[in-house]
Parts: structure tokens; sequence; C-alpha cells
DNA sequence: CGTTCTTTTGACGATCATCAAGTCCCGTGG
DNA sequence: CCACGGGACTTGATGATCGTCAAAAGAACG
């Protein structure tokens, strides 16, 4: 799998006016030693079948209601996955980064429930839809992989629940951002300052608030000397309280 | 398999009381023609190595942060499944029906995320953490299934999140209500009347509401001429009355 | 038949959504 | 290079939905 291990073809030039932390995210190539985690689920899944899909800030990747064509593995970027309720709401189930895994929900019925949308240039690995039950009968470490993956995400699901369920807003806002640090983390960037890839509006429709009140509990943060976000740059200064605020009611 | 399709042994005696509608969930034989669903899944992933769990209605089946030591397959019986935030605030992910599994979550890191409640008494088969490595590198089969029951998971999981994210507590009381009458239509019960096996307490802590709430709600269907619940007996009289509240906004 | 849990209903209050206005930022074009 | 325009962001005022507290009726269980 030498070809897969070439450099980066696909990454844009890398430093876009020297932000403080560019964390523009390309996916790092596995380790030997590494435990069994995203990066080394895309790097596992990647076939020779596998084609590589690419597009631009705010294309869709995907739509909601179209045939599922194949499962879509991150490479490079960032992706928002929009659920859309009977009455024309619209949620975002969850921020994609580079080594997970899109379409999974649709292997089932065949059929999209989310639409994507590129936050910045993406670059993925397509598994083409007619070649996955031949891999899965097959290719035993593909199936294993595949169901690793899935399974990962049941537990994103499980806490994404639970912050809509329970949390206050600044407990959604601390939980958000410190699930970002530890993926960016995860992927070999600072784990203190990042770059948002996007709007107020879509983290309030991921934590189930308004524009608004991101915006205000951003704000509080950074008063309380937590966090200081200025735009789409944000600078964790103090993870260990933003730790307690999931802890405490508030 | 015959011995897989054997009368139901573990299933309770019928008709308690005679109620209104006994729809104690016992999963139905699969039939050939049935495309893959909930059903369909148990069977085709129980195999020889499959044991079988019992507990009663209030006993625990698994517990959170405890090793992950098998996937279960919902024979009979409903269970909750409950995930606790760091703060103490418990929410129920999901109510679980006969033909569904539990434990995806753990399959990935090992350890239970979710503590499962049985809501009466509840048959399982386990198949045992030691063998579904096993099963997934030379059992295709198995593979597809697993991965098809992970997928339908990850769609009602999306759903979920759709409803804690944006919907107003008359449609989320609406949502659930239809789509616990869908999941037992699908059984072979009646798609009208029902048992619920919750309290008003577990329905609020899955739906992101209070006890109170829920209660509220209830009585105002019940006004509306929409649904009648006397107690834990629930009749949807007006089902497309119920799924226009999730058109509108109320 | 009493104890305990569940459910219902009411009154009140807090959190957060909505509406509104103003500022900032960035890309675009002159 | 600068001005312009539009979207993104911030902040304030107001209000509605829903949570909390409370009390009482009802159901389940021993």
């Amino acid at each position: 799998m030498s070809e897969l291990l070439a450099p980066d073809a696909c990454a844009p030039a890398p430093g876009g006016r020297g932000a403080p932390a560019s964390n523009r995210q390309v996916m790092p190539a596995p380790s030997l030693q590494a435990t069994r985690d995203a990066r080394e689920i895309a790097w596992r899944l990647a076939a020779p079948e596998t084609r590589t899909v690419q597009c631009r800030r705010g294309d869709i990747l995907l739509r909601s209601g179209t045939r599922f064509e194949g499962l879509h593995v991150i490479r490079a970027g960032c992706c928002k996955l929009v659920v859309t309720s009977p009455d024309g709401a619209e949620h975002i189930a969850s921020f994609a980064l580079p080594g997970e895994v899109i379409g999974l929900e649709a292997l089932a019925s065949g059929v999209h429930d989310t639409t994507v949308h590129a936050l910045e240039p993406l670059s993925c690995w397509q598994i083409p839809a007619e070649r996955i039950d031949a891999l899965l009968r097959h290719d035993g470490v593909f199936a294993q992989t595949l169901v690793h993956a899935f399974s990962l995400d049941a537990g994103r699901s499980l806490r994404g629940m639970l912050m809509l369920g329970t949390m206050t807003a600044h407990q959604r806002v601390a939980s958000f951002l410190l699930d970002l640090a530890d993926r960016y983390h995860r992927l070999g960037f600072s784990g203190h300052a990042f770059e948002l890839r996007m709007t107020r509006a879509d983290i309030g429709s991921h934590l189930g608030l308004s524009t608004e009140t991101v915006s205000r509990v951003l704000s509080r943060l950074r008063t309380e000397g937590l966090a200081i976000s200025s735009g789409r740059s944000i600078r964790l200064l103090d993870r260990t309280a933003l730790a307690r605020i999931l802890l405490h009611g508030d």
C-alpha cells in the first residue's frame, strides 16, 4: 500500500497568511503502534477499489434522499452533516474531520439521510457501494475495520444525544470546544488553539442553540478567562476549568 | 438452525389480566421474503456460539463502565439504554425492542458506555466478544448482518438527535408515539394501541423533557382527540394529525 | 390495607429563542 | 488601494417555552 502513503498530493498550500493556529487538517500517516482510531481506520479501509473525490468549500458532497453510492472516508478537510426534520428545520448531526467515515447510516436503507456540506476544500476516499458487500464477505480485515468505525460513530452519537438531552448552553459549548480540541490533538495539532471551520450558526445548529446564545456563551467564556475566541480563532486558556463546567451544572 | 426456531420457551404466559392491547413483545419468526429488518437481523446473527441471557424487570443487563463481553440481541422484552453525563445527569439514549442489537458502541472501546435496564422480563441472545472478531473474519454473512444492524442504529441516532436538537415538546412526544407505534407494528402488533413499558420520567429523559411536561403534553393530546393515554395504555386516535404535528411547529 | 412510586395539575421562575440594531470582517470591484 | 456590500458576529431587550417546586390523587406492591 505504498502508493497510499505517498506525499499529500491533494493538500492545499500550507499556512494561509500565517494564521495563529494553522490546523488545516490533513490526515497524518498511521503509526504502527497506534491504537485503532479514526486515522488508522481510514488507512485500513483504503483498498484498490478506492476512488478519490474532492470538492471545494461550500460544495455539497452528498445530498439527503439520494441513492447511496459508497462510503466516504475523509482524507483532508472538514464538513458538516445536516439532517432535515419534517417541518424543514435543519440540524447539524456532526462535523466530520479527517479519518472519519461518512454515509454509514445509508448502508442499510440505500438512501442518504444527511446532506454533507464541505466547510473547506475536501478530499475523500470513496468505497463504491457495489464493492462493499463483496469486501464484507471476503475481506475480514475490512469487515473488522468497518465495524470498528461504526462503533466509534455509535459512541459519538451517544455523547451527542447526552449533550442535547441534558446539558445547559454553557455545558454544550464547553463540551463542543473540548471535543474539537481533543479531535484536533489526535490528528497531531495543538489541543489549545485552533481555527473553527464553521459559523456560529453552524455551532448553534449542532448544539441545539441559537446563534446568539452561542455568541453570548463564547463572550462569557472570554470574560471568565477560560477561552478566547476572535472570529474563527479559538484559544483554550483553561481546559481544566472548561471540563469543570461539565461537572457542575454551570 | 432449527433449534433457533423452536417454540418460544422463554416467553411468559400471555395476556396479563386481559389488557386492552397486550403487546408483550416476542420476536416473531423471520419470513423469507422479509426485507432485511431488525427481526431478520436477530435471526441471522444467531450463531451456534450464541448464549441466552435472561433477566427480570428492573434488573440491569449491562452496566456502563464495565468490560464488553458480547453483543446482545433482544429476543423478547423491552429495555432502556441509559447514558450518564459527567455531572451525573442521566439520559435515556433509546428504548430497545425485540430484534434490536445492544452494545454496539462498546465494540470499539471494549467498555460499555450505557447501562441497560430491563423494563420487563427480558430474554436475549448473547454473542460472546471473543467470537466476534473471528466471525467477522470468516463469516461474511455475519459481517454483512452486523454492519446492517449498525447502519440501522446510526439512522435511529440521527433521528434522535434531530428530535432533541430541533423539536418542541409536542413534536417530541408525537414523534415518540408514532415511532413506538411503527416499531410495534413492524413486530406484528397493533399500530394503534399498545402498552408503554416505561414511566413518564423515562419518556421525559429520553425526549429531553421533564416528567411533568410529558404528562401535560399527553393530557393535551387527549383533549385534542389525537391520543388517549390512561396510565401505561396508549391509543392513537388520529395518526395523521399526530404526523401533522411534526410538520408544523405546533 | 398501608406504603411507596407514579401521575396529574397548578403556580412560578429561569433559561434560552426571538427580534432588533449595530459592528466587524472579508471578498469584490471600481 | 480603497470603497462598497453582504454576511458573520455581538450585544441588548423582551417574551415564550419548559423546568422546578408543590400538593394531591391514583396505581402497584407487599
